[in-house]
DNA sequence: TGACATTATGTAGCATACTACATATAATAA
DNA sequence: TTATTATATGTAGTATGCTACATAATGTCA
């Protein structure tokens, strides 16, 4: 039953997960917060709301609701309210998570070296080839809907 | 931040969990509860444990047991306990969830004709070769260990 | 046999996800 | 301006995953 394409990437997304939440035993956030994280470097300076990490994560209110308020309690972000929308509220990096950022860019290279050890520079152009026209197929509109952040995602 | 091949498979599989759940909407499992049934289907006939099903999903038993008292309230399982060990319990279908097995066979069959839509056969070959390399990189004991799992997903 | 390790399961507590419902604010149309 | 719609967030309840701890049964070795 797993000679399907579609079982190999459920696998190597959970191998990828398992990995890094195992690495993540020296930190002190999880994969998910590790993500978030990430997201607020890059926009380091801008005001993020709550919404953008919505939309950068690709998942629902709510989970972003418990995600944040777990980083503010461990004192990784720091929540303001939003002067220009208040329905609106601005989360930024906390003075401490800057050490954390090096870590996660190491270990992003790492995994990446690993996934595609012994596969030529052709091969890996064609492989990400692959990859995307995947990913274009999975957005087009044969059954689900477009989520509305795929021009996001893919910057 | 987007260019690395381990960001297209967390992507992707989580576009295809996505795409799963929502076609299950009629149906009265969820994603995982189905991967349950399809293997209890699998192996109808046999004498099926918890542990088994451990192994099959590769997760933790705490996981297993929380997921089998749902499907057991449901009344698609059934448990009994095991005559030849009195540490394990058996697990098998109910008789009412015969019929939800070949909506999922076609449901899995119509989602690998998504993903790969506009491959070639050859492409299909070539990006199945990939997949396995990735699933031996990511098994290998670079940095994590080998799951005990292996032998029996890969069948 | 008896001590020790291993195995199968249970439970507690947590993180991450969802849907469905609610509220408050903002934007738009009549 | 007022009514309606859309947006940003909050909360409740549930499913899926984990680790850490516990128990009971089985296996093994001295």
């Amino acid at each position: 039953m797993d000679e399907h394409a579609g079982m190999y990437f459920k696998r190597i997304s959970e191998k990828l997960d398992k990995r890094a939440n195992h690495a993540r035993g020296k930190r002190p956030f999880t994969f998910t917060q590790g993500k978030v994280l990430w997201y607020l470097h890059q926009r380091e300076g801008e005001a993020v709301t709550l919404r953008d990490i919505e939309r950068f994560l690709d998942c629902s209110h709510a989970t972003v609701s418990g995600l944040i308020s777990r980083l503010e309690q461990k004192g990784l972000v720091v929540i303001e309210s939003n002067p220009a929308d208040r329905r609106a509220k601005n989360v930024r990096l906390s003075e401490q998570e800057l050490n954390h950022f090096r870590e996660m860019k190491r270990h992003r290279r790492q995994m990446e070296e690993l996934l595609l050890n012994g596969f030529t520079e052709t091969e890996r152009t064609q492989l990400l080839a692959y990859l995307k026209r995947i990913v274009g197929n999975l957005d087009g509109n044969t059954d689900g809907k477009q989520t509305e952040n795929e021009q996001i995602r893919s910057i």
